[in-house]
DNA sequence: ATTACAAACGCAAATAATTTGCAATTAGTG
DNA sequence: CACTAATTGCAAATTATTTGCGTTTGTAAT
């Protein structure tokens, strides 16, 4: 069953949270919504046909995770990368040490873990977020 | 109980992985041994007093990581953090949004979870390493 | 010990990633 | 329509990480 994100009410969403729907952060959105993997800023501004200020897209992604519209993931590389979350699915990833392939991976203990985690911890009260990814080689970076 | 990550042989751990035993390998390890928590780049080299070169540390830190005798790890922060391995239970983060604080979680359900993600990849027939972050904000930083 | 070779080092410099400041624009509210 | 705070777009600064290269140094094999 696909999803369906792309039907997503952005400016309404947007604007829920407190931030401007701006014709700029709509179409980052949109095209946010129209990607099965996280991108760099880069991929994005290249995908949006450079349109964007580097500097406006960064602030941009910066508040959307802070109101949790999409989620920023470190995979080890250098540099971060952003995927939409309202819309879909939660999941985590499990990324190519080599050629940098991402794959969605639809599993997630989380709900039985969070209190074993808060109850380990006197410094927090509950959790926000949490990321989870794996690691390997992927099986073409393997045969060479 | 206590660990004794201090009572590792290093230069052996160095040459089990076909690294080289320098002196400045051994003790780069010694102070990460030392460390209840991941440091950046930056810190470890204040921690070293200065005498170790940027470069170097970095190729260091990334013959460690692959070989895994430290981790790399990112909180979502725009540069990495580096912890020993070697020596140290396995464990997750949880870290504070704000301030930077991180905590050791010791919850990790990989063995249940690793044939269902390998299960569900035709990509992947291993995995190699995993990292699991909890975020949230610290009682600190929650009374503003 | 001595040698030989690859690994590791250190420094300069390049590149990449992210942030800051500020003036101009614009969405949302009343 | 007017007001205010959010957002934008540059320029410029910072921070993080990488590359190249000549020199040094562990290590394994004489």
């Amino acid at each position: 069953m696909k999803e369906k994100a792309h039907k997503i009410n952005f400016p309404a969403l947007l604007r829920n949270t407190g931030l401007k729907a701006t014709p700029g952060r709509v179409s980052l959105l949109k095209l946010l919504s129209k990607e099965r993997k996280p991108l760099t800023v880069e991929a994005i501004k290249k995908k949006a046909g450079g349109k964007i200020d580097t500097v406006t897209l960064y602030r941009a992604l910066e508040d959307f995770a802070d109101v949790g519209i999409v989620r920023r993931v470190d995979f080890e590389h250098s540099h971060a990368h952003y995927e939409i979350v309202a819309g879909r699915k939660h999941h985590h990833h499990i990324i190519c040490k080599k050629c940098e392939k991402v794959e969605d991976v639809d599993v997630c203990e989380f709900e039985g873990v969070e209190k074993s985690v808060l109850g380990q911890t006197r410094n927090f009260s509950s959790i926000m977020n949490h990321s989870l990814e794996f690691f390997g080689i992927c099986n073409q970076c393997v045969n060479k």
